[in-house]
DNA sequence: GTAACTGCAAAATATTTGCATCCTT
DNA sequence: AAGGATGCAAATATTTTGCAGTTAC
């Protein structure tokens, strides 16, 4: 039911007011978020030292993932329940609108395996499509 | 022949050292370049600051193209020459190697097409694969 | 009660901007 | 000679680290 518990006490993280108010933001996320829409989002309620380190936990114990970004950002985004530590399974696409800069994570869409030059063994795959999204369009 | 010169020349840039020594470093370079890696080969000759300068030029004019990562890293990358202004046409894959932590332009790697959910459009598609490449493996 | 989390201060790092000087054309 | 590029200084912004106080369990 409340499922910002469940996630942390699954993890065996401490359950305290930044943790919950920093997950719950990305339950009620539909796209990713980055380090400063979390401090904007919470109101400036937690220090920005408690932010980096939370982010950085739930990193740790794959609850959440980062999403490569063309700039200097780092955008975090929910992982799939089948993440494992340090073993994502968020294989599927990234979408960044051009409009409202939203990023999504379309998750019925399979990242596709492509056929790499020899020598190349892949591990992990991340595909991140611009353009419109459904909102904007 | 000096395609150096002959970029810099048909982009209108005017020829100086730091942007022939930098764009020679892509030129000569296998992989992708971060900022730091620049000032590192170029022995910092140049100003932290002219690096930053020229990196951006160099971007706007389509000389190179930035690549998305998971860390909060610039990665850049020459264009193909068929880039215009603004316009990239760098649909290949890129490789980020766990060992040696090269990042690779894999020209013959064509960004394959998703079909996204009704009311997205895609503009450009980026692709990032990680794992070990050829002289790793 | 103890281990872990947080906030504050400060250090370390990265990036941007203004301006005077130098170089390219 | 003129416009642009560079280097330096300094202002901002970002991220990391240490430590003391507080909180979860």
């Amino acid at each position: 039911m409340n499922s910002v518990l469940d996630i942390l006490k699954k993890n065996d993280l401490s359950v305290t007011d930044g943790r919950k108010k920093i997950l719950d933001l990305f339950l009620s996320s539909e796209g990713a978020l980055a380090h400063a829409d979390i401090e904007t989002n919470t109101s400036n309620a937690f220090d920005r030292v408690t932010v980096y380190r939370t982010l950085q936990t739930f990193v740790e114990k794959g609850i959440i993932h980062n999403i490569p970004t063309t700039d200097n950002s780092i955008l975090y985004a929910l992982c799939k329940d089948d993440c494992e530590e340090g073993h994502h399974h968020d294989n599927h696409v990234h979408f960044i609108c051009n409009n409202c800069s939203k990023t999504i994570c379309l998750d019925d869409v399979i990242v596709p395996t492509v056929k790499l030059p020899k020598g190349f063994t892949p591990n992990k795959t991340q595909m991140v499509v611009n353009g419109v999204c459904a909102d904007c369009k």
